[in-house]
DNA sequence: ATGCGGACCTGTTAGC
DNA sequence: TGCTAACAGGTCCGCA
């Protein structure tokens, strides 16, 4: 479900409502764990290790959210289908609500899941240094994720530009909405070989990933059926999108129909007349 | 090293 | 209308 804007949503919220917040850093009471059974096994040490330690930071490696307390880092993915919702009202839990961090102030943090695609995991050491962490490639929004770089990165490589985009060691948090979205910004093909694509190409599709991550960012997010952020709100950036979800609509650009492939099991939707 | 297909799950929609 | 198959925002792993 949620890409990179939709992570760093939910990131930024939780960072202003529990991080940045006036009372002060907010102190964990209790953590529930309903269901472990997760991508991976929930470490049930979180019921012991959290409990009594400040939240000091939320931050965001690629689409992993690294919640920083004082005695270790606890890193969570979304998966397709999890959301973070900080809730203040006591509600029993629903259907796939697997998991609640509880803060001494009354509000608590909840875990829900339908697909169960999502993770925790806990570190004492640099979580950047974690194993599901290490190989990622550059943040697609910093300066090191550019033309050059990605030129250099796509060398040798043949398949299609499409998978490779959606490859984290290339760049990381890329997924398949941006994956598309950028590509029909940059006049690409998205089976174009990765390797076959020129210098002033890549400073192109650089600069759409950047944009279209950036655009999303600013309007919360996608949402397709059911991302909602932290504190519930729908994703704007559905309606600006050009191409994904399209197939069969007229491209915004040139009015041909927008086609739709199959590539690695996920789909693809390009225009044929404006991508080459 | 790269690339591919399978695996993990549930829920909703498309198509017959 | 109803059943079935396809598909969904992800990514790790093992094999060729």
């Amino acid at each position: 479900m949620p890409e990179l804007p939709e992570v760093e949503t939910v990131r930024s919220e939780l960072a202003r409502d529990l991080v940045e917040s006036p009372e002060g850093q907010i102190l964990v009471s209790k953590v529930v764990i309903r269901n472990d059974r997760l991508r991976w096994p929930v470490p049930r040490e979180l019921a012991q290790v959290l409990p009594g330690t400040f939240l000091r930071e939320v931050q965001r490696r690629s689409k992993y959210l690294l919640f920083c307390y004082d005695s270790g880092t606890m890193i969570v993915h979304l998966g397709m289908s999890g959301s973070l919702r900080l809730l203040r009202e006591d509600e029993p839990p629903r259907t796939h609500d697997h998991l609640d961090i509880l803060f001494a102030d009354g509000r608590y943090l909840r875990y829900h899941d339908p697909r169960r695609f999502g993770s925790f995991h806990w570190t004492t050491s640099d979580p950047l240094q974690h194993k599901l962490l290490r190989h990622l490639g550059p943040e697609p929004l910093q300066d090191g994720f550019n033309g050059r770089y990605l030129k250099a990165a796509l060398r040798g490589r043949r398949a299609a530009i499409k998978q490779l985009l959606l490859d984290a060691r290339i760049v990381a948090g890329v997924g398949n909405i941006y994956a598309n979205e950028a590509l029909f910004s940059s006049g690409i093909h998205p089976l174009r070989s990765g390797t076959k694509i020129s210098l002033a190409r890549c400073e192109r599709l650089a600069a759409a990933i950047k944009a279209v991550l950036a655009k999303s960012i600013a309007d919360g997010g996608t949402t397709l059926r059911d991302y909602v952020s932290s504190s519930g709100r729908a994703g704007e950036f559905r309606r600006r999108l050009q191409v994904y979800d399209g197939h069969g609509k007229p491209c915004p650009a040139c009015g041909s129909k927008i086609n739709r492939v199959i590539t690695n099991g996920r789909s693809t939707f390009y225009c044929p007349a404006c991508q080459r």
